[in-house]
RNA sequence: GCCCCCAUCGUCUAGCCAGGUCUAGGACACGGGCCUUUCAAGCCCGCGACACGGGUUCAAAUCCCGUUGGGGGCACCA
């Protein structure tokens, strides 16, 4: 039988970092046993869902390279209203899928866990349950619902009036399901809670939903978050009362934040949205998400992988079962040898519409200031680790800068006099210049520092104060052949006054 | 509170399943140095862990038990 993986997201907002990695450890798993990796969307809340996020979700997925088998198809897409449809519609023999559309599904399975006595109605009241709940909170019990409808006669509550399907789980004895990374897990029955299955809306919840889908698209592993460990055993009650056989479990840890806690906004960037707006790689992360929480083994001591190496070399028996910290510092590394292992030509492109959006280039780019652009590439590929680090490395370019103050721009060993002396014969050298490339800025200024008996350090130190209003900037001879003569001069004119002017 | 899961440097991990080769290896971060016009990059060096306590064994990071610590779950959410 082939592996058949899938990602159900629930449409409520923007991926999580955290179920990211699990995504790829689903898809991963996939693509290294030949399998399918399928693409459901659980959208059976209804008060939660949020307008757009399917397609930010699907945008997400192609971004990383996670490509699906199966999916929405068109129609599906269009129904949902989602926009671009065609550019995700993958469709697929098992559909639909989105939950919305198998809600007759769900109720048929629903109705037949009742025929089998699995299931029965309930029509308690929110307010009702709520208030059971709290007293047993007083009373510091497990909060469960009290089973009241469960022995009801049959026909006590009409189909027709509005009630919920609960699970009758059974009193006594322990359920038990095998996890691929934790072995036999084992849960007293007299602690699971009768489970609403169906709710009042038609709507089934997600462990009804889940069972019945996984059951139907022939789902062979459930991949998923160690979250859902306490409650699996209410779903292997559904596998077994339907007489199904359930999927093989494999319960992934949790990504914490740097602080042990649950990975959450005040961490840094936790949407999939975010890292791709902050100038990160999709391969880089997905390298990095990929070694999160799991290690190719065998003394391999490699840390950069290509996505056919992880795919080669994945085993997801041998992910870490302790929940993992996400570390922002090495992700940056990471995403930093991605940078640099580029061609300039693919992070030319990468970083034009990175400028694009910090307003110092215009869109569409003109060619001329493409040229520029290019010439900017190699002098900051090794020193930004996300693109959008090029945009306060590079702005200086772009824009009119205010000039240094007098108490900035003076080097170690000279006064404010002798600094804008430095700055005059430095001025004359390069107006003399026959052409104003890198070379020969670079040997007229070095013969100037030596002439003047002065430190590399001291003069270059200037004039980059001078001419990028920054005590770090990309080197200086690139930088001032790029920026061109004239600005060069204008802005070593401007510094030399306020210097005089001290 | 009850139930469940987990436990090697600050962090991600290798080693654990098939105990000796582990004075525990690598990477990120951190500290120092080299290179050097700044910052990076690169190179070199350093700091730094088997949570604790009992067993089992000739021998335990590796197997067992307990403690502690961390995480997760207990909805008409997924």
């Amino acid at each position: 039988m082939t592996v058949r993986v899938r990602f159900a997201p629930s449409p409520t907002g923007d991926p999580h970092i955290g179920n990211i990695r699990t995504v790829i450890f689903n898809w991963l798993f996939a693509r290294k046993m030949g399998g399918q990796f399928i693409l459901r969307i659980e959208d059976t809340d209804r008060t939660r869902f949020k307008p757009g996020s399917i397609e930010t979700i699907m945008e997400g997925l192609r971004w990383l390279g996670l490509d699906w088998d199966e999916g929405p198809g068109l129609e599906e897409l269009q129904r949902a209203g989602v926009k671009d449809a065609e550019k995700y519609a993958v469709g697929g023999p098992y559909g639909p899928y989105f939950q919305s559309e198998r809600l007759h599904l769900y109720r048929e399975v629903a109705e037949e866990l009742i025929e089998r006595g699995w299931a029965y109605r309930c029509n308690c009241s929110p307010e009702r349950l709520e208030r059971v709940r709290a007293m047993q909170r007083a009373r510091g019990q497990r909060t469960m619902y009290d089973r009241r409808c469960r022995s009801l006669p049959p026909d006590a509550i009409s189909p027709d009036e509005p009630h919920v399907i609960r699970l009758k789980v059974p009193l006594t004895g322990r359920t038990v399901f095998h996890d691929m990374l934790r072995g036999e897990l084992s849960f007293e029955n007299a602690s699971i809670d009768d489970q609403i299955l169906l709710k009042s809306d038609g709507f089934p919840t997600y462990h009804l939903a889940v069972v019945v889908d996984d059951h139907y698209m022939q789902i062979t592993h459930v991949i998923r978050g160690d979250d859902w460990i306490a409650s699996t055993p209410k779903r292997i009650l559904i596998y077994q009362a339907m007489g199904w056989e359930p999927p093989t479990y494999c319960h992934v840890p949790l990504v914490n934040g740097p602080d042990g806690k649950k990975l959450s906004k005040r961490h840094g960037a936790i949407s999939i949205t975010e890292f791709r707006d902050q100038g990160y790689l999709p391969d880089a992360l997905f390298n990095f998400l990929a070694l999160l929480g799991w290690a190719p083994g065998q003394g391999d001591e490699q840390e950069i992988f290509t996505r056919e190496e992880l795919i080669d070399r994945f085993d997801l028996s041998r992910v870490n079962r302790a929940p993992a910290i996400f570390s922002y510092d090495k992700l940056d590394w990471m995403n930093g040898v991605y940078i640099r292992n580029l061609s300039q030509d693919d992070l030319l492109e990468r970083l034009i519409p990175v400028w694009q959006r910090a307003g110092l280039v215009p869109d569409p780019c003109p060619e001329e200031t493409r040229a520029m652009l290019r010439r900017i590439v190699p002098l900051v590929q090794e020193r930004i680790k996300r693109l959008n680090d090029v945009v306060a490395l590079t702005d200086f370019f772009f824009v009119d800068i205010e000039p240094p103050s007098a108490e900035e721009m003076i080097p170690k060993g000279l006064d404010a006099e002798q600094s804008a002396e430095v700055l005059a014969r430095v001025r004359a050298v390069l107006a003399d210049l026959p052409d104003f490339d890198e070379e020969r800025i670079e040997q007229a200024l070095r013969a100037l520092v030596a002439e003047l008996g002065l430190k590399n350090r001291q003069v270059f130190g200037l004039i980059r104060w001078a001419t990028t209003g920054k005590k770090v900037s990309p080197p200086l001879f690139g930088t001032l052949s790029i920026l061109g003569r004239e600005r060069t001069l204008a802005r070593l004119e401007a510094a030399e006054k306020v210097l005089r002017a001290g």
